[in-house]
DNA sequence: AATGAATGAGTCTTCATTCAT
DNA sequence: CATGAATGAAGACTCATTCAT
């Protein structure tokens, strides 16, 4: 029960973040999309909002290093997979109705608390970083290219979103592979 | 008078939403920080905050134009006035206190009126990229290669800028122009 | 109108603070038994409650002050205008229903921003033991004599008023001159 | 245990309660500050914040009169014993930070059950004077005089208890002995 | 033309209490 | 017997906006 209710909010307000922000989205919204009472919210983050971001921070960034592990692990190149991420994620911000960004940085830039945020921030782009320098490596590349390469990854796909979501289109992030390695 | 009053709120807006984005700033401190009188927002800008929303981003747009023309306008190559512009960018993201984001997409994603908002947005970005396009043409890239050249840099420049911010580092700007080029 | 309003806002907040103490009564009821818009409040006082109550205790000393200058104003003795005192304060003490207390301390103790509060409660009840040494002064008391029976005339006040809305009786603050003075 | 627990709770809400009343302190607090169990208050007072309330009182009650037993015991004479009592209640208002007030009237008045309450309040008064004038006629006072002056050192004590609050001065205290009997 | 007073819906948060275990 | 999860009304406060001057 308690995990439920927990993990409900946390996965509500992280869709919800995800479009308009940390301060796009009132309490009262994310309580009653989540189908929760007013009162609930306190007795699973007690530090309220900030509490709750945090968590939906966390939820969002589990949901992408499982993406990014499932779209390299099979992969038969670096190439290949970071091939795969992009059109994964094409398929996700699709699916979530083309008006959403990255959940890290809608929540965890612009809020309280600042600093604790902001780091927290640095934590989640950091290890994605070295999550997609470990598949490179492993798929044959260098020890120096490797983390060039997922930052380039990294920046891309950041940039690369942006730019879909301005476009409602998902094929923005489609092309990334191609406008990366095609030349 | 009267302008610059306008302006000074516009400028203002922009500057602070860079930070919290839309819904982080409220009018008031706007006003205060603009150090102008409670009545005055409504005067220059009737419909209120959306009003001066776009006008900020419109600030905000120009600004980039400028500074795109200045990077480009005396390079010996494409790639030197990439480089210019990143370092340019670089410098700007540092003297505003490493902790500001794309004016653009913090003011008008996240917004209400989304569409509006949305299409106002895609409209600075393609702007951007038709901009860097002529400079590459210009500078001998082909007709071709000139607009994916131009995206590239415009997704490598925004992922990279939510990089900086996430690190509090200017340096992330500088070194986009390596990550693209020196490969 | 402004004044107006915000006098009511002050006069209302004073009478119902004197009754249940700060934490004891809510903006809302203020608001409500002032019959004024919700809004209103943190335009005559920006700072919210703590200022409304800080001005409702001003208000409340400022009315005290007069009592005291009306009872000694015309008095044959220090004693009779004491008396006076005693019982012009047992008639509003029954004028407000028997259920109030000291408007300063129920104000000004217990609230936040404790040391400015306490400070101020301190000022007003040092100043209301002045002006009634001046009237002993003034009435033939030794300067030695006047500041000592001021202090007692407050702290019995102050402990009478307390026994007397225990008892819901105002006969208590009108025997307190035969307390002191008969014997 | 149980009677621990319960003694435990009483104990620390009226510490509490004395320094900001019934309403300036929330059960949490209590319950923080007495290291209990969120869910222990309902088993011991099943009424909830009132019952406590009542017994917090009750056990300050008993406190006083133990006290008041104290000073008055081996006195040599009433006005000696008074001398003691008033110090006694110096160290102790000393002891406690200088911040608090009389813990019945800052419990039983403004709470809810407002005529329960401010009975209760009356009888712990009452009480009290008349063991002070009890100790009064023991120590030679006559049957008129005793409670004349149990009702003087009421009222003296608890309207210097609020002055000695409002100055942060224990010796306001102290000194009520010879306001009352050195003239 | 320009402003500050006024407004009430909205914000986040804490409250005392009940309930299921 | 004891507890922590759950609750919704109420708390203080901020919001963007309108209005009268």
């Amino acid at each position: 029960m308690e995990q439920n209710s927990r993990d409900k909010l946390a996965w509500t307000a992280a869709r919800l973040f995800q479009r308009r922000g940390y301060h796009g989205v009132g309490l009262s919204e994310i309580l009653s999309a989540a189908k929760l009472p007013k009162g609930s919210l306190y007795h699973h983050f007690p530090k309220g909002k900030s509490d709750l971001a945090l968590e939906a921070a966390a939820f969002a960034h589990r949901e992408m290093t499982r993406i990014i592990d499932d779209a390299f692990q099979n992969a038969e190149s670096f190439e290949a997979g970071a091939k795969t991420l992009f059109f994964k994620l094409a398929k996700l911000f699709e699916m979530m109705g083309k008006d959403t960004g990255c959940p890290i940085s809608l929540i965890l830039f612009n809020g309280p608390e600042e600093d604790i945020f902001r780091k927290r921030c640095a934590e989640f782009f950091t290890s994605w970083m070295h999550q997609i320098a470990s598949h490179a490596k492993r798929l044959g590349k260098s020890s120096e290219d490797a983390p060039i390469l997922a930052q380039k990854i990294f920046v891309t796909l950041q940039g690369g979103w942006t730019l879909a979501r301005a476009n409602q289109d998902g094929n923005v992030i489609r092309g990334l592979s191609t406008l990366l390695f095609k030349e």
